[in-house]
DNA sequence: ATGATAATTCGATAAGTATCAAAATAATAT
DNA sequence: ATATTATTTTGATACTTATCGAATTATCAT
């Protein structure tokens, strides 16, 4: 990976906001059987006290950094993260051996 | 750590140019037995096809994001990494256990 | 003391961004 | 068909930021 490519990723979490909704994500998929329940948009987004066309906007971020993925399941949206993505960052930032 | 700390430390590598001036610290310090060969800023400060006053905002934030520590030899100014931070990072993305 | 080198501060500018309100789409439910 | 709900798009605004040139400070060498 580049390190344009890894400064994108950097920058679609380096907002608070962003990162929390980010967070969400990986809580409500680890906590979630089924890959329909937990991973809503619509209730996760609840919980912010920001407007659903920032949380959209913020969505978009992390899906062009390819955090997540997203797809339209009928009316709603759900999201899944991405983990590989992260083993790749880890990789360039090899401070796992310390 | 709370997430806008986190967020900080994501914002502070979210530049291409910043995030490769940390990588370039992180190399350097790893290459060098001694403290104050390797990690002199002005020599990888030449490698930038930016200003000075731009590597300066730079390591600021870095610093400030307590990604590296900054000391003063001299007429130079050594840099070295804060290597604890990244830890804390990953375990509240715990994305170690897949 | 003077000159040279390293780094910082200051002031400016251009570009990016987080957020909102309003309007527009999309899909469901009645 | 119409109303309701979820999401996106658009347009605007206030704020941040990456970068530069010029000036300044710090330190060393002569």
């Amino acid at each position: 990976m580049d390190t344009k490519k890894m400064a994108k990723i950097f920058k679609a979490l380096s907002n608070p906001n962003r990162l929390e909704l980010y967070l969400k994500i990986v809580e409500n998929q680890e906590a979630s059987y089924d890959d329909c329940d937990g991973c809503l948009i619509s209730t996760i987004a609840q919980t912010f006290n920001i407007g659903s066309p920032t949380i959209s906007h913020h969505l978009k971020e992390l899906s062009n950094a390819d955090l997540i993925f997203t797809e339209r399941k009928g009316k709603f949206l759900v999201a899944r993260i991405n983990k590989n993505i992260f083993d790749e960052v880890n990789e360039i930032l090899n401070l796992d051996k310390k």
